[in-house]
RNA sequence: GGCGCAUUCGUCUAGCGGCCCAGGACACCGCCCUCUCAAGGCGGAGAUCGGGGGUUCGAAUCCCCCAUGCGCUACCA
């Protein structure tokens, strides 16, 4: 790498950053990190149409709840800001002046509807080549006519009408196109902002950016960020263009999708190092077997040659494995802070506050079982609650019978209540001796209990659970659904 | 319509001329373990490498054509 990196992740605050905008983001910062470079935040909020509030602090908390922490831009500063574009105007009002002075752009005065003429007309023609650059050689005294009547205008970028503009894209290749065949794009808009375009190439070049790292959408775009450098006699960047990440239905990732905000995926109840574990596979790969990798192993060996170019498509079933793997990998009070904030949202208000000490020792029982956090309400529900519904609990197992199962449970309850030891392996050791006395096969007897215990019919452990239930709550619980047995 | 990019199991991908009649992972199926559910272990099915031409002793890998998909084609980014 010749010269110091400085990338930069510049989203559009138009709506919520979905998981291809931040797996940009994260490329960026991923290859900043790398190469000691710097990672640049800014933001290219030129449309005041679309902008939507709320969404740069939402761009900006998901970087933050992610850890990808930014050297420059809103929060932190820097020495080439300010780092909003609509911060920014007058610069691009610089360049634009200066390229009309040139004689690289020009003042259009083509409204909308003499626009959507041109069109209609090119559409019927079957020729479509963009504006047809009426503007373009418009004499000096009709300019000074059409200004005087005070039209607005938008200033246009004068393609060159010949040649080719070609790239040496860092994961595409040599792509070319032909210059011709570009149409005179705007500049900066009536409104006096600059479209992505002019924003974008001054900006890059203001803060010093040595790769632009975006997504494929953008690389029909190149052609005319390419020109601009040249007119406005910026050496280039260099660029690399992301694949796509597609919805399973194949089409760009939107909102009809399911989560949008990368914050979803934080109340969906993943975790951050799943995700961005997760990410950094959707077009890059580091061999042909390592799938699970933390983010410094990551940043140690991520290299731009790695990233493939076919778009990939987002599989949340995949997601959701990964995100079990990194669940597994917590210890017991990690993962009980973890999930703390979910009962706090999830469980009856009533439960509430929750026992740490209580929740760190569910949480080593539920472990291997969550796929996500926010699984923990439904999934550890019962070791809070009072009481517990066996209206839809299966206390009597198949191949038993009403009496048996309350003698059964009735037997269970005494000889827990003068047990020694109430703990999982003990308990096992007892009770399974008594179901044998019993006559009653594990499937039965334990099954029996479960239901008793949990009003479930999937839970961890069955000893594992009375040993955290503890000695009073088991035999509460055998009681009651005893007397349920009874009256029924 | 024009321009551009892409094309290996359903999905994420490995592969950069012989190690590949294609490897790993998710999902799926079966078996084992087992008090249920998971997790875990073992095994299975699943890709004639989009199709067709070349080049080469030899191609998933290089070239050409076609098809398909996606992107751009806005005073949106």
């Amino acid at each position: 790498m010749t010269g110091a990196v400085r990338v930069r992740y510049a989203p559009s605050p138009t709506g919520f950053p979905h998981i291809g905008n931040i797996r940009t983001a994260l490329f960026n910062w991923l290859f900043a990190r790398r190469n000691d470079g710097q990672f640049v935040v800014r933001v290219e909020d030129t449309d005041q149409q679309r902008l939507v509030p709320g969404a740069v602090d939402a761009i900006l908390d998901g970087l933050e709840w992610l850890g990808i922490d930014w050297d420059e831009g809103p929060r932190v500063g820097g020495p080439y800001g300010p780092y909003l574009q609509s911060e920014r105007l007058e610069l691009y009002r610089q360049a634009a002046e200066k390229l009309i002075a040139q004689g690289a752009a020009y003042r259009c005065y083509c409204d909308r509807e003499r626009l959507a003429q041109v069109r209609k007309q090119q559409e019927a023609e079957k020729r479509s080549i963009g504006y047809d650059r009426h503007c373009r050689n418009l004499s000096d005294g009709e300019r000074r006519e059409l200004e005087a009547a005070g039209l607005p205008s938008v200033v246009r970028f004068a393609m060159p009408t010949s040649g080719i503009t070609e790239v040496d894209d860092i994961i595409r290749g040599h792509v070319e196109w032909q210059n011709d065949l570009v149409d005179d794009f705007i500049l900066l808009k009536s409104d006096g902002f600059p479209t992505y375009h002019l924003a974008v190439v001054v900006d890059d070049h203001l803060m010093e950016i040595s790769h632009v790292l975006r997504a494929e959408e953008w690389l029909s775009s190149t052609p005319r960020h390419l020109q601009l450098y040249r007119a406005l006699d910026y050496p280039p960047v260099q660029f690399g263009h992301l694949p796509m990440i597609l919805g399973p239905d194949r089409a760009k990732l939107s909102k009809r999708h399911g989560a949008t905000s990368i914050l979803e995926y934080k109340d969906a109840g993943y975790l951050p190092e799943a995700l961005e574990n997760f990410m950094a596979l959707l077009g890059w790969s580091l061999d042909d077997h390592s799938d699970v990798m933390s983010l410094e192993v990551v940043k140690e060996n991520f290299t731009l040659e790695r990233v493939g170019k076919p778009a990939a498509i987002f599989d949340i079933g995949r997601l959701d494995w990964m995100n079990g793997v990194y669940i597994r990998q917590m210890d017991a009070e990690t993962l009980a802070a973890a999930m703390l904030p979910f009962l706090e949202r999830d469980l009856p208000a009533e439960l509430l506050p929750v026992d740490f000490d209580y929740l760190a020792r569910i949480a080593p029982l539920v472990r291997e079982r969550l796929k996500t956090l926010a699984e923990a309400a439904d999934m550890t529900g019962y070791f809070f609650a009072e009481e517990l519904d066996y209206g839809g609990a299966n206390l009597v197992q198949r191949g038993m019978d009403g009496a048996g199962a309350v003698d059964a449970l009735t037997k269970a309850g005494e000889t827990l209540g003068r047990a020694e030891s109430f703990v999982s392996a003990d308990l096992e050791q007892t009770l399974r001796a008594l179901g044998g006395e019993l006559g009653l096969r594990p499937r039965e007897f334990f099954g029996t209990l479960r239901e008793a215990l949990t009003a479930r019919s999937a839970t961890p452990s069955l000893f594992d659970v009375m040993e955290v239930l503890g000695r009073e709550r088991v035999l509460a619980r055998i009681g009651a659904a005893v007397d349920f047995l009874k009256t029924q």
